[in-house]
DNA sequence: CGATGTTAGTTTTTT
DNA sequence: ACTAACATCG
């Protein structure tokens, strides 16, 4: 290896050099340190003679985990492969498929993802007799995987709940909930590092196992750790202590998922002794950058202490620019991006767009299509969610794990075979008559019984048929080896995975469901599942023993960035949270606004607010060498319409550092109504005021109004979230009575329907969803007073509603204008 | 049983 | 805007 103090400065050789007990690198974004914890483990081999096998690398993503081992692969040869590197989520699968039946799970067990915890948990709503109306399934999934990445078990947090009914009722919930994982031989996310840790306390062997092994354990982003990784690494460290942990309190953004800063905060204090060395010069950003970074995290508090610093001195200028709305904003944003490439020679995929929620990248990706720009969206509904996948995953999972209830029902009627809910249900009271304390009867082991419950008729030979489809794959698997046993060498007609999921596509009718549809999305559908067996056909092929349940697992802990693709030439676009660990030459920062991001969520809570800002300044510590941040003052958001102003987080900027420009036109139509162009809605913001604090229903903003026939037309108001929105109701033209107005939303579940604008079909009522709406056209205006903050007073359906205007003069002077005429109509 | 119609609830961010 | 869950009917 060359000489370290060429190729790294002070600092990071010294993080590099200091391989013996816990060490903290604090380092800033953009600071160096994958090339820190890289060469770290090189020199730990080629100087310290230290056994790759002995070494432990904890990443935050499995692409990262690819990276760090190619980068070390190419400092110290093949004996790289040899080292452990992991995201914590692998790690512990791995662990656990070798070691789980101590603990009471056998090694076949499934990985819940979001989705089935939540189908896990509508069940046990049912079992349990709640109403969802009174909890949320995924308010008690939320507080149940809060109290299990603190460490709790089912038993804490009934004893944390005292005398509080709803939580004490969410603690039965989370006793029945893990009751149900553990008979479907199935795990969530939290429970895959919940169970290393159980697996450890409960075997010393285990756990001394590891520690013997793992001596050396570096572990990145460790600002994003919770409780449980950190009792983890703590628990694997406890014998030789040497733990090197990477990060940087001010890119902490996972708290939502139990992230704690305080495991980076206090490293020092956990582990007594620990050598803290801090990486300051940024040799990413210019300073223009960097000085726009540090401007907006400075608002924080509770930082450790640090200045980041760059030799790139100037830069180009960087940019803020507020569209109308936020269709102008995606256009301008890819128009720009075109035009990167086309004249300053530029690459796509030098650039990334970056906004903070999926929702946004619609209006993006449209524009791109339009532009003929190449592009790739990381995240928003990931590959593995989709139906199709999710539905063949089911299959696969239902043949490595038969206890996967979960699985089994989704798939035990899809293609429609006839087996219907009722037919489930009997299989249901049959398991559970036949199921005692020793033994938990499972839905399938039911299923194959059918003809002795006395299910007859189609569904009774359906499921004879299925279950025996079932039992023909299983037995074929085995023999080929894919299942816990050796492949026999007997069978000559390997079958292996991919073969599995053709036959799952061909030989249940699924393929020809969505062959049959004809429709250009089937066709995505069927290319998705010829995706997943070009997947499974990589997996065999790279894997030592590829196994079934291996390959589900590998499927089940990708996260979206893993499937980021960096030798096309195309444009990034995605969230925040995904982008954290990369860098751009230039970057678009999009939908900064107050609501967007900050999250309406976070705007209450300093805590939350001070993430959103962290958040932010990963962001922007993303770009090298351009910035541009744009914001919308209109979007739809959740199908409506809402004004927004321009994030807090730009405010927080000072005004030499930034060029700020809008870019809207000075004339507004609203709805359609001439009479009130030009009004002060120009400014956007000024338009309501608050009369009550909260967001009672009587407490709203108002624009009023106007109408040629006496009618309210659309307003300002405050939506369910607190924020102003201009409601997407209320045509003058229209006229059907407001109860009517055509709506989207029209269609169930199915397949075909799920498409929106379907004309004739309406959707309001319920109360004519009054909580969002504003005052829309057919309700009647009762009397108009003027004078400063002008009071509007309306009839809404039963209720008299007040609302305050409160524009400037120019605006006031035409607003009374358009009164006078209002007035004549009533 | 399943297709179609109707309605209420909803959304950050992700391993 | 979108979708899961419920309602209705053949």
């Amino acid at each position: 290896m060359e000489n370290l103090d060429s190729i790294l400065n002070k600092e990071q050789a010294e993080a590099v050099r200091c391989t013996e007990g816990p060490v903290l690198v604090l380092a800033g974004a953009g600071s160096g340190k994958t090339r820190v914890l890289t060469h770290r483990a090189a020199y730990l081999i080629e100087n310290c003679g230290v056994d790759p096998w002995n070494i432990l690398a904890i990443t935050f993503t499995n692409k990262a985990a690819g990276e760090m081992r190619e980068r070390i692969d190419r400092l110290v040869g093949v004996r790289a492969r040899e080292i452990w590197v992991s995201t914590f989520h692998s790690m512990c699968v791995r662990i656990l498929r070798r070691h789980i039946d101590l603990i009471g799970y056998t090694s076949d067990f499934s990985i819940y993802d979001t989705d089935d915890q939540l189908t896990l948990m509508k069940q046990v709503f049912k079992s349990l007799n709640i109403d969802p109306k009174l909890i949320r399934e995924r308010a008690a999934l939320g507080a149940i995987s809060s109290a299990k990445n603190e460490g709790m078990d089912a038993e804490d947090f009934r004893k944390a709940a005292g005398s509080d009914l709803r939580q004490r009722r969410i603690a039965d919930c989370f006793t029945e909930y893990q009751k149900r994982l553990h008979q479907n031989n199935a795990l969530d996310f939290d429970d895959l590092l919940i169970k290393t840790v159980e697996l450890f306390k409960t075997d010393d062997r285990v756990l001394g196992y590891y520690q013997n092994r793992f001596r050396y354990i570096m572990v990145d982003e460790y600002q994003d750790t919770n409780d449980i990784q950190f009792e983890l690494v703590h628990l694997l460290a406890g014998q030789y202590h040497n733990i090197c942990v990477v990060g940087d309190d001010d890119q902490s953004i996972y708290k939502f998922r139990g992230a704690n800063l305080n495991n980076i905060l206090n490293f020092e204090k956990f582990f007594p002794g620990a050598h803290v060395i801090k990486l300051e010069q940024n040799y990413r950003s210019t300073s223009r950058i960097l000085d726009i970074a540090n401007a907006v995290i400075s608002h924080n508090t509770g930082r450790k202490p640090k200045k980041l610093w760059t030799e790139k001195k100037g830069g180009a200028e960087v940019v803020f620019h507020e569209f109308e709305n936020a269709n102008d904003e995606a256009n301008a944003v890819i128009s720009d991006v075109w035009k990167e490439v086309q004249n300053n020679g530029r690459a796509y995929h030098d650039m990334a767009v970056l906004y903070r929620t999926n929702a946004q990248s619609r209006l993006l990706e449209e524009q791109c299509i339009h532009r003929n720009v190449p592009y790739q969206i990381i995240g928003g509904v990931n590959f593995y969610q989709r139906k199709e996948i999710k539905d063949v995953l089911a299959y696969m999972k239902v043949i490595a794990n038969g206890s996967d209830t979960i699985a089994l029902e989704r798939i035990i009627n899809v293609p429609k075979r006839g087996i219907g809910a009722s037919t489930i249900q009997k299989l249901h009271m049959f398991a559970e008559a036949n199921s005692d304390a020793a033994h938990q009867m499972t839905l399938y082991e039911a299923a194959c019984r059918a003809d002795t419950i006395g299910i007859g008729g189609k569904a009774g030979r359906e499921l004879k048929k299925f279950t025996e489809m079932i039992e023909g794959y299983r037995d074929k698997l085995r023999r080929s080896g894919y299942l816990d046993q050796e492949a026999d060498p007997k069978f000559k007609e390997s079958f292996t995975i991919q073969d599995l999921i053709k036959s799952i596509r061909d030989d249940t009718g699924y393929g020809e469901e969505l062959r049959a549809e004809g429709e250009i999305e089937a066709e995505t559908r069927f290319e998705n599942i010829d995706e997943i067996v070009s997947k499974a056909a990589s997996y065999q092929a790279e894997a030592e023993k590829p196994k079934l349940s291996e390959f589900l697992e590998e499927v089940s802990l990708v996260a979206d960035i893993d499937r980021a693709d960096e030798s096309k030439d195309t444009l990034t676009l995605m969230t925040l949270h995904g982008a954290k660990g990369l860098e751009f030459p230039k970057v678009y920062l999009v939908g900064m606004s107050d609501g967007l991001f900050p999250g309406y969520m976070s705007m209450n809570d300093p805590e939350d607010l001070e993430e959103e800002r962290r958040l932010c300044y990963v962001g922007i510590t993303r770009a090298e060498q351009e910035l541009v941040m744009t914001s919308a003052r209109s979007r739809m958001v959740n199908g409506e319409y809402q004004r927004m102003k321009p994030s807090r987080f730009i405010d927080e900027i000072p005004d030499q550092l930034i060029t700020k420009e809008l870019l809207y036109p000075s004339r507004v139509d609203i709805d359609g109504f001439s009479d009130f162009s030009g009004t002060p809605f120009d400014d956007g913001m000024d338009m309501g005021m608050r009369r009550n604090a909260g967001n009672r229903e009587d407490d709203r903003f108002g624009r009023v109004i106007g109408g040629h026939t006496g009618t309210v037309s659309g307003s300002y108001g405050v939506n369910s979230y607190g924020l102003r929105g201009m409601g997407s109701t209320g045509y003058l033209e229209s006229k059907k009575p407001s109860g009517l107005r055509g709506r989207s939303g029209a269609g169930a579940t199915g397949r075909k329907r799920s498409g929106s604008g379907i004309p004739g079909y309406m959707q309001k009522t319920s109360e004519q969803r009054l909580s969002s709406l504003d005052y829309g056209a057919g309700d009647r205006v009762r009397h108009v007073k003027f004078g400063e903050g002008t009071v509007v007073s309306v009839v809404d359906g039963k209720k008299d509603f007040e609302v305050v205007v409160d524009f400037d003069k120019a605006g006031r002077k035409k607003m009374f204008a358009s009164f006078a005429k209002l007035r004549k109509l009533l």
